[in-house]
DNA sequence: AAGTCAAGATTGTTCAACAAAAATATCTAT
DNA sequence: ATAGATATTTTTGTTGAACAATCTTGACTT
């Protein structure tokens, strides 16, 4: 299914390889990456993985310091109430101009399901990565390709955060249902309240985050 | 004053002055930069260059073709579209949720008084810089680096669609008052009117921006 | 004028080299 | 034994050359 890497630039696939593994976890926030390790794990060049290096760093995934080489990012406080500003601005306006029949409500409505399912089989990566879809969906709303682009790149450096914590389990469950009703609202057409559950789901996502943050700190 | 250049990784000082380049007009959309000109150009090796291409190539400033090299993005109509798209929403959030006494409407309020200057010496460039900074500004309202950072990046798009027009130097010099009567409304603490307001100058920025495009096309 | 095919030039990628900086190990002197 | 100074090793930063793959150009044919 997701066999879409063929003629992209090589930098490209590396950067895409690397940013599933810090998605994943297989890579721990802290760690150095040594360019001649990498290199060879992936058997490609320095320069080629330099590149990667560059673009993940962008991406604000990896941190770059001189002469010292890349280290993955290491999320703090201020880098998770940074994150949900950013989402409270973009998830509630986007939701706040939506209009009825848009085709990311539809999408919202997948994700919704694909949560359900996956938390009726316990499956709780797969509720991280629908819950993940739900809210890029809603992004969606606002019709803006830059838009949703910055929401991707925010939502990568959050789940980063998430390999911080050491039971991530029951995180996203709980907001399973808070999602449903966000979806409800929207596919009635009343925006603004769906807005508004979204700002409550901010804050109530934003402090779990915190806390457990904290105690794993 | 700009001397804040060493130390960085030669690939982001190279990545910066092709940027300059780019946003002075010095390259126009749609050229082809060849590695071999451009790393002789600026007496780097190839592989340093490609480094600094592909940070541009992410900020959406320059284009990627396979096997075919890197150009100068082509902003069409869709991309202004899109782009006022995000202020819109960026903006209007920011000057909404601002607070009495922020730092930024100090920042904002010179940025006002610079145009002004610059208006009155007849300055355009100097306009259309001060007019950058002012909107910079009033997205760090948000207080977010991350949103502050994504701003930066659409905005060197947007006065990379300014190096299509012919006589930009009457494009800013109409808007500088509307910024005034933002900068008024939001130091008198009505955000939100200053947000209607900011809505109001971004609908109408849009429109200008597109007939002149069009004309030009 | 349209199509074919052989140069010619450019990108994609790798490798090897070396200077500069940082990390590590070694050796004092107290 | 410990703190500090020095030498050694490892890494990064950057370059130049090389070569395959691909694109462009231009000559040649029909």
């Amino acid at each position: 299914m997701s066999e879409s890497a063929e003629g992209l630039p090589l930098a490209d696939r590396l950067a895409r390889e690397i940013r599933a593994m810090l998605i994943s976890g297989e890579l721990m926030p802290g760690e150095r990456l040594s360019e001649a390790a990498v290199s060879a794990r992936f058997a490609v060049s320095r320069n080629s993985l330099r590149e990667a290096f560059r673009l993940l760093t962008k991406d604000g995934l990896l941190r770059h310091e001189a002469n010292r080489g890349v280290f993955v990012a290491v999320p703090t406080m201020a880098t998770i109430i940074d994150i949900y500003r950013v989402r409270r601005m973009l998830e509630c306006a986007a939701l706040r101009q939506a209009w009825n029949g848009h085709p990311a409500i539809r999408a919202m409505r997948a994700a919704v399901e694909e949560a359900d399912r996956a938390r009726r089989g316990a499956d709780w990566p797969g509720i991280g990565n629908a819950n993940m879809a739900f809210h890029a969906a809603v992004v969606d709303l606002a019709d803006s390709a830059r838009l949703a682009e910055f929401y991707t790149r925010i939502a990568a450096e959050l789940r980063l955060a998430f390999g911080l914590l050491h039971d991530q389990e029951h995180l996203h469950a709980p907001f399973v249902d808070m999602n449903a009703s966000i979806l409800a609202l929207a596919e009635a057409g009343h925006f603004a309240e769906a807005a508004d559950e979204m700002s409550r789901y901010l804050d109530l996502s934003e402090r779990t985050l915190l806390k457990s943050l904290e105690q794993a700190g």
